[in-house]
DNA sequence: AGCCTCCTTGAAAGCGCTTTCTTTTTGGCG
DNA sequence: CGCCAAAAAGAAAGCGCTTTCAAGGAGGCT
């Protein structure tokens, strides 16, 4: 077998540019026995036509194996029937389970789902959405509320429906789906500081282009004044979502000054690094450091210890971009709830903080 | 702000469903001076315009922030410059990374892709490849290369090129882009081997819609009974690809009676499992039992001990599956390798099995 | 029984582009 | 300087569907 890309079979006089002859469907209604007006009907507003007729439409439409010609179809009827969704990446499962979700929607509709990644780059975004809108698509799913005023702009012409993601609905002015990054902060710090925790220090994921982790900071500096307990910047530091970063993170933070007794990451693969490190340095977690993180991987189930993390409901963003666009284009009310639900499951990288006054046995 | 999803605004007497009128074509070419035709073929063949014209085009088509009808060019001109994607998921990196890897050599060619799901249902796979056909995409990849017969039949009819992947251009008389799971498990077979195991034992995943497991079994039989090693049926036992469900299937193992002194994973987060189930019984992961895995995920390098694994091409066979398609519809040669390689990585998880002679210190 | 309304169906006009097919322009060369 | 071929630009015909719009038919009501 020779694996060279072939030329296309010239059957006949190249009337299509690929493949066999397809079906139109003038020719479903003429097998039919009706107009094509009527065949059309049949397959977009069944009620409209008596049944006697709309069956032998159908009969006729999978006798001839007839399959619609989108770009037809959403030419006249003005709607793709296609979704559009923009996302950062798919290698951090918040994104590929939300990803899931919203695909998961649109099957049974019949829409069928235009994904881009542009992996944090203001310009790609851009591109993406902008090529997305040339597709036609009816409505998109971004993620996050803070964008360029090019994409901005963009949007606005474009007059295309989409919704925003990873937010609570207060962020924006426009329908957002999510939750709020200051809630996830507080049932952190509430946590944490319960256990009798004064010292924590926080490793984020990069600020840069990613509105969501600006949040959280700003959360958790909120959280923690509630409770009079500082936060300096060295307690904080940035990290990558990659093992090896959140790694050295860990021992950046180190190099600023003794560890703190409790850590706050931005997500489980952050905790999972950190926990990582802590255990290859002898460091004891929780006796020694409490590590929580947020997403709720499975993986850290299985930890030992297995960690304390935040549940957040990322199918569940999908989900509800999906419903909440479909319901706007068929021009139905959806109302979206101000804030998705938070649960703080706790597990066994928590634990009340050594007494600083005994000495403790170190590992 | 209340979130419901309002009405369009009717603008005028709704000429338009929804936004802010578009521009069109033959508005760009009025602006330029030139006919519709002219501003046509600049955007999609310039050379067959003088550059003066041209300029003037572009100029026009900034200035009055032309987006191209999708619909309309696919209409007339059969081409859709959109490429379908159909996988089993998302959540497993292995498709993940194979879909970034595909999307990110599309985007600059302004190539869109159409992405969809099935979750190893088979019904789904053949409802999303028949829906993506009706949008008309330029081409498909799919993961594998057994289907259905009536998904066979309706990627004939359909005549769209389509290529496989996850198994060896030989897998199929169809292009087709991956690596011989026969390799992969002859690597793993002979690494194990050459520490002096004669005993090892298999976790799969599921084989029902999955190719590419059953294949994998079978080479593994093959490369072992090269070195006259029997592989019995009670040591090869299948799990979901879910931590949890892995860890029963270790347990499994167990009940079938004495462990292997080796077991090989399907993928990373099978030997991931294993690992963590094994720990938890205290057994020595390398000198009680070694582990290897196919994937080399980043977690798996900072494990302790840091697992043995097989990288694989996951965003190759993504970025290769997208050259192939594109060189294919714009009727260029591309030649597929036989087989994408495929490195063993061998770090801790792996060692000489302990000698039965002796009684090891049990933990 | 006659008139009017509502329900079905069909005819035909586009949807916004690309791509022949023509016409016009350019330019090379005798 | 004029003729012819080739290049460039324009006119117009669709691409395959949906959707007005109009026409015909079946009832309902007075």
């Amino acid at each position: 077998m020779t694996n060279k890309a072939s030329a296309p079979p010239l059957g006949g006089k190249r009337r299509r540019k690929i493949g066999a002859p397809k079906v139109r469907l003038e020719e479903v209604a003429q097998e039919a026995g009706v107009s094509a007006a009527t065949a059309s009907r049949v397959l977009n507003n069944p009620s409209l036509v008596t049944k006697d007729l709309r069956d032998k439409v159908l009969k006729a439409t999978s006798k001839l194996g007839y399959v619609a010609h989108g770009a037809a179809r959403a030419l006249a009827s003005r709607r793709s029937r296609v979704l559009g969704a923009v996302v950062p990446n798919l290698s951090n499962t918040i994104f590929s389970d939300m990803i899931e979700g919203f695909q998961q929607r649109l099957e049974p509709q019949g829409y069928t789902m235009l994904l881009a990644t542009f992996n944090y780059d203001e310009a790609a975004e851009f591109r993406s959405v902008r090529t997305m809108i040339e597709r036609g698509v009816d409505g998109l799913v971004l993620v996050g509320v803070t964008r360029s005023k090019e994409l901005e702009l963009l949007l606005k012409i474009s007059g295309i429906p989409f919704v925003q993601t990873w937010a609570p609905a207060r962020a924006s002015g426009h329908p957002t789906i999510g939750y709020d990054n200051a809630t996830a902060a507080r049932l952190l710090v509430d946590h944490l500081v319960g256990l009798g925790h004064r010292d924590i220090g926080v490793v984020a994921g990069l600020t840069q282009h990613n509105d969501r982790v600006r949040a959280r900071i700003a959360g958790l500096r909120t959280a923690m004044r509630r409770h009079r307990i500082p936060l300096p910047a060295d307690r904080i530091v940035q990290a990558e979502y990659r093992i090896a970063k959140v790694r050295e993170a860990f021992r950046e933070l180190q190099r600023k000054g003794e560890l703190p007794t409790a850590l706050i990451a931005n997500n489980d693969i952050v905790a999972l690094g950190l926990l990582l490190e802590a255990q290859a340095q002898g460091i004891r977690v929780p006796a020694q450091l409490s590590i929580v993180g947020v997403g709720d991987l499975e993986i850290v189930t299985h930890m030992r210890p297995p960690l304390t993390t935040l549940r957040s409901p990322k199918h569940t963003i999908g989900a509800m971009a999906a419903d909440y666009l479909l319901a706007r284009i068929s021009g139905h009310d959806f109302a979206i709830p101000e804030e998705l639900p938070l649960e703080l499951v706790v597990r066994g990288s928590t634990a009340p903080p050594r007494t600083t006054r005994r000495k403790d046995i170190s590992a």
